[in-house]
DNA sequence: AAAATAGTGTCTATGAGACACTATAGT
DNA sequence: ACTATAGTGTCTCATAGACACTATTTT
């Protein structure tokens, strides 16, 4: 970016670039506050879930919220989004990338917070601890739109019962979903929220959840297992009423796109 | 997300809304810089083209950088990269998009500046116009990698010559184009470089040059004219050594995917 | 006429969807 | 035996690539 710098003196003309940092100062503009806000999104009995906070402190008190906190001084957005998955869910591992930068003036009522989104898969079962806490929660997320249309969506409580959300969070899911749906049919996605094995149903439902729309089962075998990504166990699944189908892993191999 | 409010008063339960924001202190902690850097890009040539600034000043004196500038307190993220496109590029109508926050503590040596990246697409008539001036320029791109693998891009003077340029651009660049060879095939991006009317031989060559590979010509013009996006002008080209090809023009009609 | 590209028609390879069929568990 | 799902084989349809051919302009 271009600088329009504001040295504490104004015969800056001339200096070498050690001086001209050492008289740089920061301060002379207001700045926004930045934050990072985190969809910690899941899979669960074909929905698609997200863990919120409820908010004790104004603004929106009592509302929902997504994990976020302010990014420090000297840490990266990613080392940031990362703090808040250990802080607040105490999620070491997973698979994280960031969303979409929320900057409107007014998203935020005490003063200008600019807010970079990321979304993080993990598997149901970790969630699931979690969101035993009464002030957590795993969000059943509603998308009222098909396809990669976009837009915010809705939330609602596992009874069923619409959630009031904080800030603008329905449009930070709503790109989070609109981002899952591009990616999960070329990127190793629905793997991130299954358990270690797992069957080609169990995948199948996964990626149906995400596009919200039914998949042809042949068509998906085919696809998936052409993909060279997934290795059979030879364990068989047990006890399920029918025959019983082949488990499954996830082999990285070679890096795919992105 | 959830907040660490630190009110002027440690006192601060049992408030009510009014008062808690009245009472809330944006300047408690120290924030970082926020600033949009835009990249302007074209095709000309069969070459990625983009317009870079050659600063005058530290830190990054002589080298060459994106327009930017910082956003202000009471301005969205997409206004203040309109305002840099019209203010740095007097552009006022183009397509722009956000692209990805870059946010290293050490990417800028004065102070911590986190930088949300947008990209434009222009067409090359507007631009070339601009880079007249000797502290603008017009530099290729020139993408060290294959199909949608990413990373950092390097950039020649319109002579061939390596540019030096300045902070993290070469990787903010290097996601542009990421960027644009994933959309260019769904996304109506290959008009937006064009001058309103071109033949399909104009636009498969700008889809060659975003892509990076050479395309099929009979498939590209199935699938362009299958997609109903492009309106035939009954207008030839003219004077070109060989059978003319006929005008297109893109039409929006109903809304595609983002 | 030669050169160069526009534009059309058709064949083939590939991949998705559809459907039928067999296999194997629990009840 | 019945039910439910796993897993395989095959047919069809849509689309991309390849190639041949005709059309139309300038030189």
């Amino acid at each position: 970016m271009t600088i329009k710098a504001k040295p504490k003196t104004s015969t800056n003309e001339g200096l070498n670039e050690a001086d001209f940092l050492a008289r740089y100062d920061a301060n002379a503009f207001e700045h926004p506050s930045v934050a990072v806000d985190v969809a910690l999104v899941t899979v669960h009995e074909d929905q698609l879930r997200v863990l919120l906070l409820q908010r004790d402190s104004h603004p929106y008190k009592g509302a929902w919220a997504l994990p976020g906190g302010f990014v420090g001084m000297k840490e990266s957005l990613d080392s940031a989004a990362a703090r808040v998955l250990r802080e607040k869910a105490r999620i070491q591992k997973a698979f994280v990338e960031q969303l979409y930068t929320f900057g409107a003036p007014a998203r935020d009522p005490r003063t200008r917070v600019i807010s970079v989104a990321y979304y993080a898969l993990v598997e149901y079962q970790k969630l699931q601890q979690l969101a035993q806490k009464p002030s957590h929660c795993l969000a059943t997320l509603v998308v009222p739109w098909q396809g990669e249309a976009g837009g915010p969506v809705k939330l609602q409580s596992a009874l069923g019962q619409p959630l009031r959300t904080a800030f603008d969070h329905q449009e930070v899911l709503g790109v989070a979903v609109q981002r899952l749906r591009a990616k999960v049919d070329y990127a190793p996605l629905g793997f991130q929220l299954l358990p270690k094995a797992f069957t080609l149903l169990d995948l199948q439902r996964v990626h149906e959840t995400i596009l919200g729309r039914s998949l042809n089962k042949d068509s998906f075998r085919r696809r998936t297992l052409a993909s060279g990504r997934l290795r059979a166990t030879g364990v068989m699944e047990q006890a399920v009423g029918h025959r019983p189908a082949e488990h499954y892993q996830y082999v990285p191999g070679i890096t795919p796109a992105q």
